[in-house]
DNA sequence: TTATTGTGTTTTGTATACAAAATGCAGTGA
DNA sequence: TCACTGCATTTTGTATACAAAACACAATAA
């Protein structure tokens, strides 16, 4: 039973959807051997795949005792909207330091099927979102960017709170963004994002501080 | 022959030495047997470096191909700059925002050993700058922003050119950014560290050009 | 009761074995 | 000459075996 390019690969995807469904627990011990076998693979892959997790933060090692899921707690959520604000900021100063016609039309593109919308798709809006998000680093150009904005990415991802506000709230912040970029403001494009992004960040230490004074 | 704690630890930090002095050189296929048995280890714990690494940007895995020594261009070196700008005006903001006597002390006393010097030791500066710019991050307690920085720092250190401008050229450069995070201007701190890296990058832009030009 | 030691079990870390893909190269045909 | 095919070799990816550390828990001593 080989199959042969790389095991690996489809473990790590499964891990992250048992990790995301809550089939593997926050906290939880990961003991090697169980998975494997309920994957049906051998412990090889399944440590490449722990590894490549490790990496991203999901997956805590503590040598000779073990691979645990990792606990994310509010403050590390919150922590990363800290570090997108600085990513994304310095990806939409250098996009509008390019000033390309295409980099416009590819972040329009991202929330143009809204524009005439009244009753807006929250699924296709979040989904809209991540993508400007990330296109906004890709675009870019510079890999060192893209590669360490993956990890600020991840958690998002897998905790899921995908849209911390609604898209009546954000459309309109969106298309700002894209216009100080395309007006090759980028002292205004860095500041909108960086906004745009705290205000995110400030709604969710308030729904922090209110969980905990309950 | 085991020992047992973690033998791939030991063998990532060799791996590193061995690519930075060249022992394994850049674009360079890595035969896994060859290392292991120079390693006096087996291909399981050599992996589980090897992984570590190409998660650091370090190795390149091609699937059933292979895994690389990845070469670093120059552009790529420039980028990690336009992060590190992104990221450590951040942090200078962050501890600017928190006023904390205990920070400034750790900040200061980088440098201190340098401002009664005439003659200022090159290598124990380059330490001193190195320390601090790390120092910067961690005091932020932002365990993501600690995390992402490293990928960003990694690099300097594997290439090395460990200090691009002159202590004296930079000195001042340095207590102005504890002053402005001391007085607690955010803005300012977040702009003059800004502007110490740009500096630098600048200057590594323009040897990249008269290099090319030759 | 609580601490402690000892023993059996589990689990990790490492080495090794083996199948399949990739590679290299000689031999063949154009 | 060059391109291609087929076979031997190398190298990767995966499974498995095994030693030592961690763990669990009962028996013992205070």
């Amino acid at each position: 039973m080989i199959q042969h390019t790389d095991l690996s690969q489809p473990i790590y995807i499964r891990l992250k959807e048992m990790i995301s469904n809550g089939e593997l627990k926050q906290g939880e011990k990961i003991i090697q051997e169980k998975i494997a076998e309920k994957l049906g693979v051998s412990r090889t892959p399944l440590m490449k795949a722990l590894l490549a997790l490790e990496n991203e933060y999901l997956v805590e090692s503590i040598p000779r005792r073990g691979m645990f899921i990792r606990a994310l707690d509010e403050k590390e959520i919150i922590d990363i909207y800290t570090c997108r604000e600085a990513l994304e900021g310095m990806a939409a100063r250098i996009l509008a330091n390019k000033k390309s016609p295409l980099v416009i039309k590819k972040l329009k593109a991202c929330f143009e099927p809204f524009t005439s919308q009244k009753d807006i798709d929250v699924d296709a809006y979040a989904k809209a979102d991540e993508k400007f998000h990330s296109l906004l680093i890709k675009l870019t150009g510079n890999a060192p960017l893209d590669k360490v904005y993956f990890f600020t990415n991840i958690h998002d991802k897998i905790v899921g709170h995908g849209l911390v506000r609604t898209p009546d709230d954000t459309l309109d912040e969106h298309f700002d963004i894209i216009n100080a970029i395309e007006a090759g403001k980028a002292d205004d494009a860095e500041q909108l994002i960086r906004a745009h992004i705290n205000k995110s960040k400030e709604l969710l230490i308030n729904q922090y501080n209110t969980k905990k004074s309950e």
